[in-house]
Order: structure tokens, then sequence, then C-alpha cells
DNA sequence: CATGAAGTGTGCGCAAATGCACAGGGGTTT
DNA sequence: AAACCCCTGTGCATTTGCGCACACTTCATG
């Protein structure tokens, strides 16, 4: 029961009646028709049809096959709505990536985009290994570091996360404000993963030794606590800093750029478009705190 | 959502997980299968899979059409099994038709093909005109008269019914017996139908005038029972004539040739054959009665 | 009875679908 | 790290399947 377009044609066939009621129905010739039904029968061995001058009728075999066509035609043109409409409409389940650092920023981003569109299942992934969106494990990711290459990845440039250096009230009174002379005479809280892409720790690794880094965390909530509670010197993003007092100029190296990446097979689709749109509108206010420092 | 079988291509790369093993599955080359998917995600306006070099994994979309899919298939084998089986089982129902003249005759062969057949409903169907078996009005006819010509039909010869004319003994007394010379001093019953096709009938109209005809029935029960009334003298099956009384020798041109015609788009399946053998094998008691005769 | 319309059936030529061969990429194994 | 295997993807040759045209039959109509 190879061949199910052989089946349709059959089915159109009891349905109209004739060969060539068929054959416009279907739009070919109604040759194409005749071959499909002999096809068909020699495949099954069974008489589909009782051939006459005036058309076809079927026989009993003929009136089985197109009940079950009948209902096979029904599921497919649903089927067939469906899909068509998944393409154009936002609905079913949109997965979304990001390091876990991302995760308090982009919760709300998700917030709204479900606010605005009620029918999207969300659900949001956040994992220090990186997705596969090639094994339809996301939809939309968002990575930091240099830009994606991966080649069936469509990468689009994000926010740009300023970072500054940060210590408390506390640490300054007992160590002082660190220049880029004095460094090694510092503590620092770091990232405990040695092999981080965050470029500010690529930074930090050029110009600090080892041993200055005298607090290792795996994520940066913990770091940012730890520079909170006098611990060290720490980068935060410029707009988390709150009461932190910023202890040096930033450098452009420290900068770490953020990209969206879908996967090509799905970037064209309505769904993916409307994500992106979510996050790049949330975006502009994501850092214009630039002015929100407080030294020196 | 034409070109069911792309359909079937993209269902059997969702369950293979790969375009290669969907090929192997299908039996065609596995760009072919890629072709498939092409064409219908382009149709569709949606992808069905993410690709990568390891394979293809369904997006919502494959997933939505593999899972109506898969029932087709389900639904497709199942009658597969069905019809396959259907030209080599002897199921279903089975149209038989005949002139009412016959009826008596052949009830007793369907009774015992019933016996035989315990899974075949039957349907027999008796009527002044000819049923159309290339319209599916029925498997299988019997006919009488000249051997059937219909181009789509295949007639084998079937029994050849004794005719005699008989007489009832009262009307002998009045009448006496005829011969071929006195034959329209008189009166016989015969078919109202003028233009019937049975063999004594034009006989009788190329021997005896109209005005000799006293009595017209329009089936032959009720010429018998006619002729049993001493109404007149009338044709009658030899094996049929019970009691009455044979009135002059038999000639070849009375005889009743019956045929078994059944459409040649239906003649090789199981079932038609199955009948047409519980045809024959009945026949072998039908008229084996020419020793039954009461006279001269 | 002649005529026309509608439908089936078939040989022929062409286009579209298929198979083939090879290139390229990714993961696994030794 | 290199070799290998499996998978996808694409240009080219081939063949299958399709459309076309015509013949034939049946039925309806005047």
């Amino acid at each position: 029961m190879e061949h199910w377009d052989e089946i349709r044609t059959s089915y159109y066939v009891v349905r109209e009646g004739t060969v060539s009621g068929a054959a416009d129905a279907l739009g070919v010739h109604h040759a194409t028709v005749i071959r499909h039904i002999d096809a068909l029968e020699a495949r099954l061995g069974v008489k589909l049809f009782q051939r006459h001058a005036r058309g076809y009728t079927p026989t009993e075999a003929g009136a089985d096959l197109a009940r079950v066509a009948q209902t096979t035609d029904d599921q497919f043109s649903q089927l067939g709505g469906r899909l068509k409409g998944q393409g154009e409409n936002v609905t079913g389940e949109l997965v979304v990536t990001a390091l876990p650092t991302f995760a308090e920023r982009i919760t709300p981003i998700l917030a709204q985009f479900q606010r605005d569109h009620p029918d999207v299942r969300v659900r949001f992934l956040t994992d220090a290994r990186v997705f596969r969106l090639e094994y339809g494990e996301a939809h939309v990711a968002l990575r930091a570091g240099a830009a994606p290459e991966e080649p069936d990845n469509v990468a689009q440039p994000y926010v740009s996360l300023d970072m500054g250096l940060f210590a408390s009230t506390d640490y300054i009174a007992q160590f002082g404000i660190p220049t880029l002379e004095t460094l090694d005479q510092h503590r620092f809280v770091g990232f405990a993963d040695i092999r981080s892409r965050a470029p500010f720790m690529q930074w930090l690794e050029a110009h600090v030794p080892q041993s200055a880094i005298w607090f290792r965390a795996s994520d940066d909530r913990s770091m940012a606590a730890a520079v909170r509670g006098g611990v060290g010197l720490g980068f935060l993003p410029v707009c988390d800093a709150g009461d932190l007092n910023e202890v040096m100029e930033r450098q452009p190296e420290w900068v770490a750029k953020t990209w969206l990446v879908t996967h090509v097979d799905l970037h064209r689709s309505a769904k993916v478009q409307a994500a992106l749109a979510a996050f790049k509108g949330a975006a502009q206010g994501w850092c214009s705190c630039e002015d929100g420092v407080n030294l020196p």
C-alpha cells in the first residue's frame, strides 16, 4: 500500500463517478487517472471499478477504499490548514535558551512576550552548556562572546553589556582604589571556570596574576554578592551595580557583546520573528545606565 | 494538501530520523526524499525539519504531520490487507440475477452456496428487465436465449433446458393430440410478451397463427397452471411436466439454452468463481429427466 | 434515424521526477 | 590527530510518468 497518490486518485473517481470528472477535480489528464487505477488494481490483484462507457462504478473493494481515503482526505485537509497557519501565526511553543547569567534580564521579556501572544507556550532553558539549535533544542538562543559561526545559525548582534569594575565601600576603605599599576596588590572576584569566554575574565587573566583572584564563583549573582560583601574587586554590568563604587575607567575590551541566534530553518517563521522583535524592543531599556555611577 | 506521497515520505523521515534511513525504508534514492520534503515545505510555507549533518529533526509542524500520517499509514495498511484478501477470499456480497422463470431452480443453488460460504451475503434479483453487469448491478447473471454478446461480459454456456409440448388429460380428451398439420386447430398457451426471445415462442409464431394462442401469461408459472387447467397446449421444461402429457416429439429448436454471464472485471475474483462453481455443480441434477415423460 | 455530447481507451512525444555519482561536513574510533 | 564512516546536498543522465491527440462507444436529443 505504497503510492498514496494512486489511492487519492481512486478516491476521487469514486467521488466523481467518472474518470473524466476525477481528472478535472484533480487537475490532471484523464489518462493519468486511468493509469493510476490500473496500477493500483494490478498491485492489489483486486478490481476496484467496473468500467463502462458511461463511467466507473466502484466494486465493494473500491467502495471500501473510498471510505478510508475519505477520512484520510479530511485529516490531511485539516492538517494542511494547521500547518499553513503555523508559519504565519504565532502559536505553539517557543523555546529560548540563554546562559543563567541573563536569566533575570530575559524573564521579564518573555513574560511580556507571552502577554502579547497568549497562545504561545514558552520554555526558557538556562544552562551552562550551549544548546544546539540544529537539533531543535531551542528556537532562539542568547549567546555571549564572539560572533557565533555555526554555518546554519543566523546570529544578530544584540545588546552590548557595559561592564565596570566595582568595589564595595568597605573594600575601598580597606584597600583603596586600584590603578592599572597596583592591580596585583588587590583582591579580585572572578568566574570559577578558568576557560571562561567572558571578555572581562580574559582581560583579568592578561593583567592580573592568578593569585590575585581570591574568590571564584560559577555564576554572576554569587560574584556580585561577593563584591558587595567586600571580598574584592569584581566586574558587574554597570546597571546592576547599585550602590557599589566604580573604581576604574571602563575598558573597551570589557564590553560583553551578546547575540541573538536562531536556526536558519526556523528564522523566517513568524513565531521566531515575533520573539526576536520582543527581544529587540526590550533591549532599549537595558543599558541606558551609563550615567548611574558613583565614583570617583 | 495534494501529493500524498510527499506526506508519506516526510512521515518516514520523522520515523527514521534521517533522510538516508527513510530512503532505504521507502526503497527510493535519498535525493528523492530531500526533494519531496523541499517541495512540501515550499508548498506549505512551513519548515517541517531542521537539517543538520547527522539527520533531520522534525519541527512542531513536522511532528504534527507525522502524527496524522502515522494513523493514515496504519489505516492504509489495514485496507491493503483487506483488499488483497478480497480478491482471494470469498466474502462480502454476491449479487445474482435471473429471469423470474428460473427463480425456483436457482434458489436452492444459492442456499447451498451460502451454506458453503457462510460469510457471503447473497442477494438474488429476479426481474423481467436485463440487469446490466457493467453498472455493478450483479456479479453473476443467468441469461437465456442466444449467446450474449456484450463486449465486457464473459458468457459461459450453462444448462440447456429441454422443452416439451404438453397438454392436460382433460384437454386431450376434448381436442385430441396435435400433429404438425393440425396445429392451427388447437388452442395454445404462450407468453404475453410478443417479442419474447424464448425459442419455443419463436417456433410457435412461425408455425401457428396468432389467433391460435388463446391464453397469454407473463410468467411461466402462470403458463404451466393454464396448461394444467386444460386451457390449451403449452411448453414446459420436461422435468417440470409432472403428470402432464407430452403431445409431440421434441424439436431441437425448442431447447432453451442458458448462459452464465459475469463482468470481465469481476470474473477472475474468487467469489465469482466460487459462485460459478456452485452453479455448475448443481447443473448436474437439472435435466436428467429426459425419460420422465408420459406420452404417447 | 441522424447528430452531438460525454466518457473511455491508447499510441506518441516530452517534461518532470528519479537515480547516480561525487563533494562536503560532522562525529567516532583507533 | 588522523583515518573512517555516515549523513546531507547538488549537478547530470536517465527513465518514468504525464499531457496530448485521436479513435471508439454510449446515450440523449431533435
